[in-house]
DNA sequence: CAAATATGTCAATATGACTGACGTAAATTC
DNA sequence: GAATTTACGTCAGTCATATTGACATATTTG
């Protein structure tokens, strides 16, 4: 049905990657609601002078307290020297911690100071005000839905590790080995 | 931490705002499936040297022909000097055409060329194909359900341009309320 | 004609990402 | 015990995308 409409003028290769209009329309969905959805954060951050960087990486090790620095690399995917800058300036304006290991003393272990949780329930709070109203919005059933939807959206090769994470309270054995004692 | 001291009955302050781990993990899912989203087209779109932001100016012009350039601003919430250099390449490099306005001349109406049509069919392919997968998993009546929760993801002052811009069926305004704070 | 509008442009700055190279401390292996 | 690997940091340079502020130009409108 859906592909069936697909445009008059332009030469069709593969029929399976055609535009439907329902599915153009969910691409600029995406993008609408995940700028707004960044942009609660954005607004709260940029009263503290930070970015949107700095609050991944704080989100993170408030989910999963004595978090490593490889791990907060494998998760967020960039490189260290991008997340040293972002980690140094938490560290330094009071809201992360870090300790080395108890057995392995190279380790920075990470974990966030009540002041950082304190920007965090900010944080979380205004997502989690537009989220639920959202749902609330969305009718019977659709937060399942919408939890499918966004899991499968993930790259399948990422796509266990994830779930794993979101699970667990802790990371996952298979990232990088135990997390606490 | 602040979900313990919910779950444990006695609100600190806002029970509304207090994130439930549902929710927190709604707040992953759209980070990890956002940035496997835009993936699959910063990888075509590293091939010729452009960025995501030249994606989301082709992509508007292609989606609406001869679009002003300050629709274009107020679609993508960015400034005139950020616009300017992405749309300067994109014209320079002939993927985008400009042309006076037919009763105002001051204006400039984007159209693509063919040489854009060809990207972004290359773009919107690897979209839809991620997409019509993740709908696909996700079981019966998701799509509408996902439809509705981005929709009402969309902030509420700019739900309505946007759901006229996308030919979507209006959310009832009666329960916008619940995403103000 | 004056004012408002649509757009462009110059300049300076910030954020967040990258690559590549090198350093250091601690653990592991030979 | 020396050598290697690992975890992490840092220096230096680059790039893409965004910002603010000021000013220019053409065109429409009052």
């Amino acid at each position: 049905m859906t592909v069936a409409a697909a445009s008059a003028g332009t030469p069709t290769h593969d029929a399976a990657d055609e535009p439907s209009p329902e599915v153009v329309q969910l691409v600029e969905l995406l993008f609408f609601a995940y700028r707004d959805f960044t942009g609660d954060a954005d607004a709260i951050l940029a009263e503290y002078g930070y970015g949107r960087a700095h609050h991944r990486v704080l989100h993170f090790i408030t989910r999963y307290p004595g978090l490593r620095v490889a791990d907060l690399l494998l998760i967020l995917n960039i490189t260290k020297q991008s997340l040293a800058r972002v980690l140094r300036q938490l560290v330094e304006s009071g809201l992360v911690v870090q300790s080395a290991g108890d057995t392995d003393r190279r380790e920075r272990r990470l974990h966030v100071t009540p002041a950082g949780r304190a920007l965090m329930r900010r944080l979380v709070g205004a997502q989690v005000r537009r989220i639920r109203g959202a749902v609330g919005l969305s009718g019977n059933g659709a937060e399942a839905a919408v939890r499918r939807f966004l899991t499968a959206m993930i790259e399948p090769e990422t796509r266990d590790m994830v779930t794993t994470l979101l699970n667990l309270p802790k990371l996952p054995k298979d990232l990088n080995g135990e997390l606490q004692p």
